[in-house]
DNA sequence: CTCTGCCGCGAAACCTAC
DNA sequence: GTAGGTTTCGCGGCAGAG
């Protein structure tokens, strides 16, 4: 179940499935969203009126600050995006008078405004060092989101963004803290977390880039390479989007890799065999 | 070369505990 | 009310794909 239907009770008597009865790290690694599909057609109220059950907020966890218990808290993108039918969960939970005012997520920031930088935006008065970057910051004064979330609708100018949003419905936790087991959405996450709560440091330089972690968004699996990925993905989700949006010169690869891995051990099955 | 996806940073908004 | 931890997302920088 999405956590998206995860939305904190106000009367204890009704019972919802809760993620708090699956610890962290089994969530991010077990969950499947079976109600993905149906979702997409049919995208509940809940979803609509009340991101914050998604955020998982927590929805990390059972008796964890922000555990799912508590997802109803109005946060999540959807509040700053009202939309039709806002706040009208079906049994009037998270009634428009729980909704905050529209989280402002407008940032004040510089840009690269070095001597390089000539190519200004003439909306905000950015400079950047290329063309390309000014262009893209343009998408940023459109109203047009190219990126919906099939869940609440929200649109995003980047397809990353809306991916990372989306696990905020899917329940996905790639990220996991080694020592407590606590699961995160995002990298930056965890590692706040192992920083505050266990005091470790990362050994990375400012904007270092970590070892990347390739996540299946089907289930949450997590592997070391791409063609770890591209195997799991293959043998547990044929249909998967993945495998249509890697590159072919990269599929065509992995797949031999796969061919011939599996012509390996029908080898030597053959081979026991006798 | 351009486009697009991915990344990390930073900050707002939120929660729980005290 | 306040402090501390967590969640979420805007956005600039970078790198790979085409």
């Amino acid at each position: 179940m999405p956590k998206v239907f995860l939305v904190k009770r106000r009367s204890p008597g009704v019972s919802v499935r809760s993620w708090d009865e699956l610890p962290d790290e089994e969530r991010a690694d077990t969950y499947i969203p079976v109600g993905l599909g149906r979702l997409l057609h049919d995208p509940p109220e809940d979803c609509r009126s009340d991101g914050g059950s998604s955020t998982g907020g927590g929805s990390s966890s059972a008796g964890e600050p922000g555990g799912a218990e508590s997802s109803s808290s109005p946060r999540g993108p959807e509040r700053e995006t009202p939309e039709p039918g806002d706040g009208e969960g079906p049994d009037g939970h998270l009634a428009a008078k729980q909704r905050p005012v529209a989280r402002s997520k407008i940032k004040f920031t510089t840009g690269t405004c070095s001597d390089a930088a000539v190519h200004t935006c003439d909306l905000c008065g950015k400079a950047f060092r290329l063309q390309r970057m000014l262009n893209r910051h343009l998408k940023c004064h459109s109203q047009v989101k190219r990126h919906l979330c099939s869940f609440c609708g929200k649109g995003f100018n980047d397809t990353f963004d809306l991916k990372r949003h989306v696990r905020t419905h899917t329940g996905i936790r790639p990220y996991k803290c080694d020592v407590c087991h606590k699961a995160f959405t995002q990298r930056c996450s965890l590692e706040s977390h192992l920083k505050k709560i266990h005091g470790v440091q990362q050994q990375y330089a400012y904007k270092q880039r970590r070892d990347k972690l390739y996540v299946c968004e089907d289930c949450g699996y997590t592997g070391p390479t791409q063609e770890d990925l591209y195997l799991h993905v293959n043998g547990a989700h044929p249909g998967s989007a993945f495998l249509k949006k890697t590159s072919k010169k990269l599929a065509a690869l992995l797949q031999n890799k796969l061919t011939s891995s599996l012509q390996g051990n029908a080898n030597l099955s053959e081979e026991e065999e006798k």
